[in-house]
DNA sequence: AATGAATGAGCGTTCATTCAT
DNA sequence: GATGAATGAACGCTCATTCAT
């Protein structure tokens, strides 16, 4: 947990008909996010389902019903840690592709913020990988939606360095799109799991560097070029 | 499910104290495998927490406690799943490596073994997708041990290329290593994940001329390789 | 709900400790009667047990915890209502009783004023009738109060029918007391039930008909009065 | 509970899909009926809502997950007592009336079965009486559906009686019914909540009596009948 | 007096696991 | 080995009641 976690906004679900939070008291709001940041610290130790409702009233320091207040169900904690956190910090990578101006730096700009975010919050880290993977149905929605705001981005970053000409034409472009994503999360996950703790960030220009070069000895091999789709 | 799923071997849990099926009896193995894929069959459905053992019986068609015959527990299932079905289709990818004689190649033979076997077997794509990412106790060090395997193949591909000059260099193996196999399953998630129908294994050559030749043109971009890690 | 519900008097609840009421200020009468009106109303439409404070909180304009300043918790709201409502409704009914002068007007009188007095409030209707059928412990008691000043009434007016000579002497008193009182509130029960919207006052006088007259065709007919308790 | 309790029918609820009870098992059947007779039992101790699982359990002997085996949940239990206890108590009324050549003994007949079956099982009684009071969903039709059975009773006996000329005709045929009906069951419920123990069955023939001859006086009473409904 | 956020006891329900047959 | 009825621990969720403001 730390200071970085979580917006500042309201702690309001919209869609309750009973329950309606007043996010203009500092307090509530404050409950809030701690509940929150309980919830995502408990779910990453052990996993959505071993997590009981007891567990994060008691690392949150409220009663179990007090959660009820903020959150309709269980499942309405995941939803809300996708729309309020994870949501607003992919939402923030545009913010960072803005800056560069060339095709190559905005693609590294995203990564590194991405890896950034996610080292600075391990907790989300280790719930959004899990849920991406999983066919949890009512965060299904919500992951497709970052997702694709995601490779919207990579998509359109792509599409500048071919006008650029820094980036290959004969590329199958919702291919490499997802192949970025793929391997920055699998960047991700690896960090998430390894026993050793390493600076994640560090990794972001490695990773562009394969992204745009490739693995291959460009001297000596064309193969591959040749049997791949136009 | 189909022909191919799981292999004939015996249905014994190794480490159970009580029970310990006599892997000779063909009635015992096919009783065995029919629980286990019933058991991938329901977990792909519904996710493993929400699958019980009643519905996994009914699909079985045997009875509640039959289960227990053959499985220590829940969990054990999931085990045994990774014991001797994934584990046996990963261990397989070497012998598709082993046919080719260059390094890409033995690449693409990976790559297209990789994603053909777990086309053949949707539900074990889905299944291992879902396990890879989260933080389930009795599975993790299967999945470690499985990924390790995986990875080594392809340090081994990766280091041969170097020799052969086929690859570059400058490479930091580990996150190559990392890299590809990250990327290859998210291909593989995204498959799983899709509403469309498509053929998984013919993204296998675009896939590798990514690996291979990244997406910079390289008579204009430099850039990356200058800051990449030596 | 309409002007007539509801007496004006006080919001005291005589047996709690810690709270009284001013019982002259008007704008807590008005405050007390508006939670009690929401409560009977809530309870109509939902049942005792399904009303929550909130809905009735929400239904009277007041929050949750005022209702605890008039009631001392969910049951008292049950017997307030059945002392200031209920309670007045039927010993009302000693005065429509008063205005006739012969045992069968009275009876007729007594009939009127009660399906009258339950279809001008209709949630009253259906509140007393649940409550007069359950075994609620702290209702019990003043509904069988309720009850006897009701039976008490129809019996002095039979007895005044026999000494009349209006009425049968040969009549087992206790029962034909009940029978009356709950073949009217048999007949409220239905119509509360009842799809169709009728009058229930027209009921009046074809149940005072049953009741004086039977439905034996005295011809004909003798061989009841022969098996009757004497 | 006593001997007469329940039918002897098989303990299976049709609309279930996961658990399908084998009627054929005595055992299965026997547990069945505790659980029922101790669940109409708690009812009647401490009406529905404040009967728990748990109670229903131990007084049956089971453990609380046991009464699932049987029951879809804590609503079905009153279903099956009405489906399985009740009606059936009720469709033998039809029994006892055929016995019966004319009007007045059929009713006679009909009354005195009625009474007869709620003495012999008091709880049911007092919880029958609850539950048509009470605004329950899933049990409304069920009441509906036997409150029409027992009123075309009476209604064909009231007819035929009007025929045998033993009945006058100038009756409200749809009031008469309810109001016969209205009787028996107050008679009952007085009965019921009564702290005296007495003979309910004894009270058949004076009900019938008042039903038949009314509380007037035929000599010398005729206004009723000038205001009747013709 | 009035508020409504907070509480936590209590209950219905599920389901992995056991074991008598 | 095979069965499936029985178990009971465990958990999500509700809501009457309290109390600081």
């Amino acid at each position: 947990m730390n200071e970085y976690s979580f917006i500042k906004g309201s702690g309001v679900h919209a869609d309750s008909k009973e329950v309606v939070i007043n996010s203009t008291k500092a307090k509530t709001g404050e409950k809030y996010r701690r509940i929150l940041e309980a919830a995502v610290s408990v779910f990453a130790r052990k996993g959505f389902h071993h997590s009981t409702i007891s567990q994060i009233a008691r690392e949150a320091g409220v009663a179990d019903g007090t959660i009820y207040l903020y959150f309709k169900n269980k499942d309405d904690i995941l939803v809300q840690f996708l729309n309020y956190k994870t949501k607003q910090v992919f939402s923030g990578f545009r913010e960072s592709v803005n800056k560069a101006d060339n095709s190559i730096d905005k693609l590294r700009n995203l990564v590194h913020r991405h890896l950034e975010e996610f080292q600075r919050d391990r907790n989300m880290a280790v719930v959004y990988q899990a849920l991406a993977h999983q066919n949890h149905k009512s965060i299904q929605e919500h992951i497709r939606e970052m997702s694709k705001m995601y490779l919207d981005i990579v998509g359109e970053i792509v599409e500048r360095g071919q006008e650029e000409g820094t980036m290959r034409r004969d590329l199958y472009l919702g291919l490499v799109k997802r192949f970025i994503l793929g391997a920055v999360e699998s960047t991700i996950n690896n960090w998430v799991r390894s026993r050793r703790e390493y600076d994640l960030v560090s990794m972001a220009d490695p990773l562009i560097d394969l992204f745009i070069r490739g693995i291959g000895n460009p001297e000596t091999n064309s193969t591959a070029a040749e049997r791949s789709v136009p």
